[in-house]
DNA sequence: TAAATTTACTTTCATTTTGCAAGTAACTAC
DNA sequence: GTAGTTACTTGCAAAATGAAAGTAAATTTA
């Protein structure tokens, strides 16, 4: 899954496809058990730094955590600099492409509330989802965007 | 991943949950490499049979398949019945609860034309999804729920 | 200013999952 | 009744995962 060595880095986006299908070549990117977990967390925070990750409630190992968060960067979905306020933090933001998976998120939460019981402090938000789903896209987005 | 023992399965309900995150939630249905390229498949095609999944071209293995197969209808997103017209074959059909995915996929494959390039034969559905994105999962739910 | 703490990882190693290749069992076609 | 189809299962090596412990640099505390 992942490249360390130098030379395949370069190569990366070489990375043998198993096909060209959109659908692939998405799950890819984030098609495992926890990259949509950090974006989602990228999401609801606008930027974490590895321990705000470490924190969430699903205890992903700091090792693939780690290894992720390489995936992640090296797919240009998040970016990560050094936190302004302290040189042992650095900071994880969504790029662009990052930010373009919030419908994704979206639709997840919007499936996930007809088949499963939704926490309680996630109701008020699919509410407004319900509401007018294009409007609470537009301003998450914009809002993420900055 | 998988519950063979006749006594896991029982309490498959009961898998240890990560979180009560709808996004997690989901992800432990259909978070992998393989589960939503099969729903793809089952999307684009309306049923499938164990061998329309493996002419597929990201070439799954064939034991991948079959445990991605019986995970996903233990999830209740497929059924699997025997085919009318041979019982050396089966048919696997998409749930509503997979049918309910279809949104997901429309918007997978909108961030993916937006980020990868797309093989001609997927051109024109992706005009069709820009040109009105609504009336395309709507028209494409109804034809599947048939 | 020295020691303790925080932060972001890396390393090690046992367990689990994946992927390839080679079966196998039931049914169908000839 | 024999040769193919079809849907798997099995065996095994390689890769990924997960838990736990370790490390290095920067910061805070005493």
């Amino acid at each position: 899954m992942q490249n360390t060595s130098g030379f395949n880095y370069i190569f990366m986006a070489n990375t043998k496809k198993r096909s060209e299908c959109p659908v692939s070549n998405s799950l890819e990117a984030w098609g495992d058990k926890w990259s949509l977990l950090i974006i989602r967390d990228l999401i609801f925070h606008g930027e974490c730094t590895y321990g705000d990750f470490m924190k969430s409630p699903e205890k992903i190992a700091t090792n693939i955590l780690a290894s992720r968060l390489l995936d992640l960067e090296e797919n240009k979905i998040i970016t990560k600099e050094v936190h302004p306020e302290n040189r042992t933090k650095f900071l994880y933001k969504l790029t662009e492409k990052g930010i373009d998976l919030f419908p994704l998120i979206v639709e997840i939460n919007l499936w996930a509330s007809k088949y499963y019981p939704i926490p309680e402090e996630r109701k008020e938000m699919l509410e407004e989802i319900h509401k007018d789903k294009e409007v609470f896209i537009k301003n998450g987005m914009a809002q993420l965007k900055g």
